[in-house]
DNA sequence: GTAAACATGTAACAAGTTACATGATTGT
DNA sequence: ACAATCATGTAACTTGTTACATGTTTAC
C-alpha cells in the first residue's frame, strides 16, 4: 500500500491538490512509482476518511488543497523507519531470460543486445540529467542525488551484465561446437 | 499478463499439474516472478479456455496436467521476442529514499545501512548458491547462470551505492556545519 | 473565441493476495 | 492410525489500469 506513503511523503513538504499531486507522481517520482490520475484521487478520498490528510482549503475550479496531518505525519515515519521495504521480485526482462531456451542462441543473443542497448540509452539520458543538475547540500537535493544515482548504476549493471551474458551464450555454443 | 507467458514457458519444457508448477514457482521462478496457488490454478483454466493449453492427461486426486498447445508456443515466442519487457518502475525501497528528509539524518543513515546489510546477506547466499550449482553448457543451465548472475550483481550494486549514498550524507552533515 | 491547462470524479475491468474449503494418496 | 504431501478449487478483497464524463480558468 505504498501509494499512500508516496502521497504522505509528498504531502509532507507542503499541502498539494490532487491535480498537483498528479504533476508530482508524473515528474519526480515516475521512475519509482507511478500511479493513474484516477487511483490518485480515489486514494485522497480514503485517507481524508482515515483522518491521514485534510482538506486545508477550496479554490477555483473545485480545487482541494490537501494537508497531511500529525496522524499522517506519524504513519509516514513509521513506514519510512519501521516497515521493511519488500524487495523486488517480479521482472518480465529476467523471466524471459529464463525461457531464452526455447528460441534460436542468435535471437537469444538479439535479446540480450535489445536489453543492453535500452539500458545503456537509460544510462546516457540519467547522466546527462544529474550532471545538468545543480545539486547542492540541502536534504531534498542530496537524497533526490542518492536516488537519481541509483538509477544510474542500476542502468549501468544491466548494460554490462548483458555483455557479459552475451559472451558466456557465445562461449557455450563454442564450446559444444 | 506475465503470469501466463511465465506458464507457457514452463510448460514448454514439458507437461506439468499446477501443483507442479505451483512448486516451480516456489523453486526456481521465485526470485524473478511470484504467483500464488489461487492465482494459478484461475489462470491455468483461462489458459485451456484460450486454447495456450491443453489437459493432457489425469492423474490421481483429481491430477490434471497440461500441456502446451502450438498456440501456445507461437504465443510464448511472439512475447519473448517480440513484446518489450516493462522496465521496473516501482520499488518502495527507492520511494523511502525520497522522503528520509523528513526524519533525522542519523535515522536516514540508519534506513541506508539496512538497505546495505540486506544486499550484502542477498548477494553472499546468491554467490555461495551459484558456486554450488554444478553449470554445464546446455541451454538451460547457461540461462540459469545468467539469470543468477543478474541478482548477484544487482545486490551488489545496491550494496556499493548504499555505502555510496552514506559518504554522501555524511560529507553534506559536515558541510553545512 | 478558443486552445491549453486546470481540476475532479466514476465505471468497468484486470491482476494479485489472503483465507477458506475439501478431499485423496503415500509413507511410516 | 496419522502426518505429510499431493491436489484443486472458490470467495472476498485490494490494487492498479483504461476509458469515459464533465466543467472552469487562463493566456493568447
Amino acid at each position: 500500500m505504498s501509494l499512500r506513503h508516496a502521497v504522505l511523503g509528498l504531502l509532507a513538504n507542503g499541502p498539494a491538490s490532487g491535480y498537483d499531486l498528479m504533476k508530482a507522481f508524473e515528474l519526480s517520482l515516475s521512475n519509482v512509482w507511478s500511479a493513474t490520475q484516477s487511483q490518485l484521487y480515489g486514494e485522497l478520498g480514503k485517507m481524508d476518511a482515515a483522518g491521514l490528510v485534510v482538506v486545508a482549503s477550496e479554490g477555483p475550479r473545485g480545487r482541494k488543497e490537501y494537508a497531511i496531518t500529525e496522524e499522517g505525519r506519524a504513519e509516514l515515519r513509521h513506514w519510512l523507519l519501521e516497515v521493511e521495504p519488500t524487495w523486488v521480485r517480479r521482472s518480465d526482462m529476467l523471466l524471459r531470460v529464463f525461457f531464452l531456451n526455447q528460441v534460436s542462441p542468435e535471437e537469444g543473443e538479439g535479446y540480450l543486445t535489445a536489453q543492453q542497448q535500452h539500458a545503456q540509452e537509460q544510462h546516457e539520458t540519467l547522466l546527462d540529467l544529474e550532471k545538468r543538475i545543480p545539486w547542492d547540500d540541502t536534504p531534498l537535493s542530496v537524497y533526490g542525488r542518492i536516488a537519481m544515482m541509483w538509477g544510474i548504476r542500476l542502468s549501468q549493471t544491466q548494460a554490462e551484465w548483458a555483455e557479459w551474458a552475451k559472451e558466456q551464450l557465445r562461449a557455450a555454443r563454442s564450446g559444444s561446437d
